[in-house]
DNA sequence: CTAACTGCAAATCGTTTGCGAGCAA
DNA sequence: TTGCTCGCAAACGATTTGCAGTTAG
């Protein structure tokens, strides 16, 4: 699994390093999305001497290599979360509109993938894009926030 | 239509200003979405004076109103768009991840409608959310950038 | 009349950039 | 060695806020 990853910063022409190992391994503990901030405090918790700098720029690295995806739930920061390629952890988000809590969901993600597969060809031969990710955000009030 | 929003207004406790007119009626004419700074270049255009905290203060409010939906492209800044609550002027978003530029697309929203409706309603139940709206985005690169 | 609204300028805050020093390959 | 990376501090830019004067209902 790590070899893989060398091979992606090799075709990306950067590097491995312990910093970004870090990060890459705060994603797969914690299993959630996180924004630069809570990124940068796991790290410091972890005893790792880095800058904000440099965490903004390795999110902003390892996005554009596809490892992580790029969220917004309106509350003003990114938000970052493991790429999964497999369907079955596939998930999208329910955004509480008050208080900028997000929920992941994964129902009927099956029915969805088809769905979407079929209305991804048809978008990206009309509109002539090569499409590469989707987003679905359910917006509303949780239950707190009513 | 005007006194529909003028009770809208009323209901929020809130008043319907020229500035709040000008605002609705650019986004009635441009019918796209658009960033805070560029209403208050429309704005300013037409001859009056605002500030842009007014621009600010407003989207936001028309937002909370449900009048406008707040997207995001990834580019740094919000826009917004008028909610149309028929299903047949409904839409959603292709952004391209290198230029930023985002298309509006209405392929299959019938389809789409009903599917999401059911899962809006089993999110709903399940996660004791509220819901009001959603949106999709395709994320991809578009011809000019590929 | 009075609470909501406004423009202005200053403040805020997430994110980006410049730079010299430090590593990975 | 070479040039990708790093931490730091300063810069940036979109959005927010405080305030005193203005306006809608």
């Amino acid at each position: 699994m790590k070899a893989e990853w060398k091979k992606q910063f090799n075709r990306f022409n950067k590097r491995m390093t312990p910093c970004r190992q870090a990060i890459i391994d705060i994603f797969e503990e914690k299993r959630k999305h996180l924004s630069a901030e809570e990124v940068y405090i796991l790290l410091r918790k972890k005893r790792r001497k880095v800058g904000m700098a440099t965490v903004y720029r390795n999110l902003d690295l390892l996005s554009q290599m596809g490892l992580l995806h790029r969220l917004n739930f309106g509350d003003g920061k990114e938000h970052y979360e493991m790429a999964r390629i497999s369907p079955a952890k596939h998930h999208h988000h329910l955004v509480c509109t008050r208080c900028g809590k997000a929920v992941d969901y994964s129902e009927l993600v099956g029915e969805e993938h088809e769905f979407l597969n079929r209305l991804e060809k048809k978008l990206g031969d009309k509109y002539d894009f090569s499409i590469q990710s989707h987003q679905i955000y359910f917006y509303g009030l949780c239950k707190d926030c009513r």
